[in-house]
DNA sequence: TTGCTCCTCACGTCACGTGAGGTGGC
DNA sequence: TTGCTCCTCACGTCACGTGAGGTGGC
């Protein structure tokens, strides 16, 4: 590495220095999820002399990937596992392969996530129609009470909707 | 309520009564996982004279649903208001529009669930192209040994191909 | 000096996981 | 009796949340 790079590197890491406050702000995020993420080594910020923590726009770029990850339950531990497979390697064949299995790895659970989302939409949507069949109706919300109501006959139609209607929780 | 009807909610109760081993394996679980909904109050099954505990069919069709509210990080608190709504309210209107409100707010919460994992999708894919070009590789992954590659010029294509190239890690 | 942000412990929370030690039916 | 499942504590874990008490620049 040659000296010209070096000092550009160190420029690059000092030129747009941003306080962990207005980082957690602008990444929707609290100051603590960030010095917890630094905790478990997912990110080394630059320290003033006083130990203020210093986040470059790298280190931004890396956060934001690390909470798309995280929003869809991808541990952490998973997360490290994808950035430390390159530098742990020794060829970029072993890199490759490595990274290929957690990518894939990934895909299919991502591919799950997505389809329980579009299940969770259906049943949501359906629930809702039911749940509109009951605006302004004035009797009691009892078993007794809605008996002979033609929602109670379309339970059925949601199995969300049977978790609402459920008869009497001991 | 006719004695007749008692009878077969008693019957329907006692009939197909699972233990908690069973419902475990059947819904891809743990008994601790069942114990807990149970502890936290989302529903209670019937006991043998021993203390074992019995489910029934509508037991494990609300832990069904249940799993799939929480596998959408929906937390069993909300299950629970959902699932309380109707029986504490005075009125079907009032419940309707209780409930109503909780599924609309879940909707939204899905759909960017959802869209998490769509753009997750493009980012694992276009990742998983650019790996792939590294398969046989014969260079260490470094910095230096990558720079001059084709590959190296591609990064922007993934950000989460960002986070596996990324340089050192201190 | 006041107000704001930063720092480091350190305990709390939520949804379970994981033994520890004991009971009960075939 | 052996093997299997069930039970109740109760402590551990993971990803943070939430004060507690103190420092530092405008």
């Amino acid at each position: 590495m040659r000296n010209k790079e070096q000092q550009t590197d160190t420029a690059e890491q000092n030129r747009c220095a941003y306080k962990i406050g207005e980082v957690a702000e602008r990444l929707n995020t609290t100051p603590r999820t960030l010095r917890f993420y630094e905790e478990q080594g997912m990110l080394t910020p630059f320290r003033s002399a006083k130990g203020t923590r210093l986040y470059s726009d790298d280190d931004i770029a890396r956060l934001e990937i690390i909470q798309h990850l995280v929003r869809l339950d991808v541990p952490l531990r998973t997360v490290r596992e994808l950035a430390v497979a390159r530098p742990d390697s020794r060829s970029g064949d072993e890199a490759s392969h490595k990274v290929f299995e957690l990518l894939n790895a990934l895909r299919t659970d991502v591919e799950n996530k997505k389809r329980e989302c579009e299940d969770a939409q259906q049943q949501i949507s359906a629930a809702m129609q039911l749940v509109e069949q009951c605006f302004g109706c004035r009797k009691k919300p009892t078993f007794q009470d809605c008996k002979d109501c033609s929602v109670a006959g379309q339970i059925n139609r949601s199995r969300l909707f049977q978790l609402i209607w459920d008869q009497a929780q001991a």
